[in-house]
DNA sequence: CGCATTTGTCTTTACCGAGGACAATATGCC
DNA sequence: GGCATATTGTCCTCGGTAAAGACAAATGCG
């Protein structure tokens, strides 16, 4: 239920039920490809002579091509068609406050080279040329994967969209910096910027490949920052100023531990990485200087110390795998999501928290079932940021038309 | 950007273009009337042909007509077109803790008949028979009003749509209790159910005339709970289970005072009617038995005692403020509203406590900008909550077709 | 009264899906 | 191999719709 404006309307003409068509031909074929002509028509409810119409419209296009011809028990072998991602890519970049990774994929989402990283350079000036120049080497050098058709990058904090601005993002120090137009400028290639979570949101919507996959969830990032990237009836939510899903500085304890955003008592507080380790080690290591040891265990080293036996870095995990559940809590009470993925260096734990988890957050969800929402942890291995940051390009193509 | 599933995919036909016109056409006529054809034509920005003919179809079914002419500089004289809402009426039923309060509206919202309010009988059971007594009686007695075109009734707790069931309203005492259907067989008339943080949103959504208005916002209101209806592109958030906006049972401090919820620390254990009195008198009112006089003092009682110089009072209403505005961030934060509508008996006291909700707002935004999120006081002379439960009949009659 | 202006209707044209016919292609049974 | 059957993809006609513009009706002004 939406009501219309005036300033908003998009009047249907006559070419928009053909508009409507094209893109739901173009995604179902992007979601069940390969698929022929005749099954899209069984899908899609219509004429076999429609379909034929929009599908040849799409090749001339260059978004489809027809492949292989498919088997078939009886009659006319079917023509496959799929995605036209062939001399096409996309660029994804991750940065990270330590590390900044660099992943090519095609218009799918498909990884087609190897993942490259190297070390993230706080000053912003200095860091966009150096990701341009690794840039420009990587696809020098993978001259095979056809025209980069956009950079996507994502970004532990805060975006502002319309200009691809950083506007905070402690863990790397930067505020208000301006990233699109400088890399824009010197790739001469489309870019967007994104914030982590929202991005790993936006891959996960992408990637899902049927109606049965959740069309409201939550992607939570657990890392140095907590991310929370919200979808709503298939919409990734924006926001007012792009910041929505900032469920990382909601409190647990607004008498809490100071945050990195000044704020007290935020959730992020609770269960960042630094703040597990911090657990571990009896005191808050934002306290500079670091000894040498504390600097450089990882919440990976930790997990492996638990199973080693160690007790103390198992009862840090446990811990803040309580602070994740009563953290959730908040989530599936504000915003009620059929499905909630997590994500960071602590889902290497998951077997070991889970059950702390879910007690947590069923202590805290209004009823059994919002209690119960699965969860399901998403593996670093899969690079979730990464994807996000490919989806940032890739999804805009196949994007619905918004009528009225 | 939103995928396209199969299942879910409605194909764009022959009709289509026609029935998303035509729905463009009742909502500008309802948000401009009185309007003419050509008028209309301009603001959708197509021809006048096509408009008359889709006007000539709304006026067949009823749902528009020709009104009086209207006047103009030169020129033959336009016909005004208005939403028909003659001959119809709409029931809006408000349940609360204490009294339960019946308006009669047109299709437009607007009142048509004096509020009339009784006892809230706790039995459900009851509870009905009572509530369908007293609207037959109503409808009996103002036959001029119409035919009745369905009863919208706002609830405080949570409500399951689909069978129209209150899953928990811990202020009345009432679980898993089925309203729709014994209220619908008795009244032989359509009833909608609905959390009253939810219809108030949608009332507001609905009640905006322009498209200035905003699109993303939120709707709280405190009283005996805390309730809050969110607004994401000119949508109703409702969640899996319907029960998402229920930021009034995520944590201040989890390790606060317990709610009736069951968790503890939650916003609403902060900042309810009965908060604010129990900060009041020192003491936790839910702890029984109450003394005469604590029983009967409202928060407009409380209000008045701060006006007249009562600084306990002004106290208590200030300590609320405070944590109304740590609430709000935590709303802020999450979903990144354009604007804020509270509602409410505290808001009788909103010259008071306004720079305390800002400020502890401020604290904990993310940013400045959202810290300057824009709120709105909605008096309780508006009958927001009525206004919602009629907007729960109306509003669906105008809903725009959702495609794909 | 004649002219300009505006409204609302009507006619023609073009676009597109609905429906169905049809050729091409493949399998299985005789 | 020949024939019936099944399936795919194309083609043609029909009906619904907006686009474009002509036109009559209504109105004010000189």
């Amino acid at each position: 239920m939406r009501p219309v404006h005036a300033q908003n309307v998009r009047v249907a003409t006559r070419g928009t039920t053909r508009e409507i068509n094209r893109g739901i031909a173009l995604n179902l074929i992007r979601t069940n490809q390969p698929i022929s002509r005749a099954d899209l028509a069984r899908l899609m409810g219509t004429r076999r002579g429609a379909v034929s119409l929009l599908v040849n419209e799409l090749i001339q296009d260059e978004a489809v091509f027809e492949g292989a011809t498919g088997e078939a028990k009886r009659g006319r072998k079917p023509t496959f068609l799929y995605i036209d991602s062939r001399k096409r890519c996309v660029v994804a970049v991750d940065i990270r406050p330590t590390r900044t990774f660099i992943m090519v994929t095609d218009l799918m989402g498909q990884q087609l080279a190897t993942v490259t990283s190297f070390p993230t350079e706080r000053d912003p000036k200095k860091f966009v040329l150096d990701l341009v120049r690794r840039i420009k080497a990587i696809l020098v050098e993978h001259k095979d994967l056809g025209r980069c058709q956009g950079i996507g990058v994502v970004v532990p904090g805060m975006v502002e969209s319309a200009e691809g601005r950083v506007l905070l993002a402690p863990n790397l120090g930067w505020k208000d910096v301006l990233l699109r137009g400088p890399i824009a400028a010197a790739m001469k290639i489309p870019v967007q910027i994104e914030n982590s979570g929202k991005a790993c949101a936006l891959a996960q919507l992408w990637a899902s490949r049927d109606a049965a996959a959740p069309s409201n969830f939550a992607y939570v990032t657990v890392s140095d920052g907590v991310g929370v990237g919200v979808v709503m009836g298939n919409q990734l939510v924006r926001g007012q100023h792009n910041i929505a899903g900032e469920f990382g500085h909601i409190p647990l304890n607004v008498d809490g531990p100071r945050c990195g955003c000044g704020a007290t008592g935020c959730w992020e507080a609770y269960v960042s990485n630094l703040a597990t380790l911090s657990r571990y080690f009896g005191r808050d290591l934002r306290d500079r200087p670091l000894s040498a040891d504390v600097a450089t265990l990882t919440v990976d080293d930790l997990i492996a110390r638990a199973r080693g036996g160690d007790g103390k870095a198992l009862a840090a995990l446990l811990s803040t795998g309580r602070y994740l559940g009563l953290g959730l809590g908040s989530v599936v009470n504000a915003i009620d999501p059929s499905h909630v993925y997590i994500g960071g260096e602590i889902t290497a734990a998951w077997d070991l928290i889970e059950a702390t988890v879910r007690s947590a957050l069923a202590e805290r969800a209004l009823t059994p079932p919002a209690g119960a929402t699965p969860i399901t942890v998403v593996p670093p291995e899969q690079y979730p940021r990464l994807r996000g940051a490919a989806a940032l390009v890739a999804a805009p193509s196949f994007a619905e038309r918004v009528v009225a």
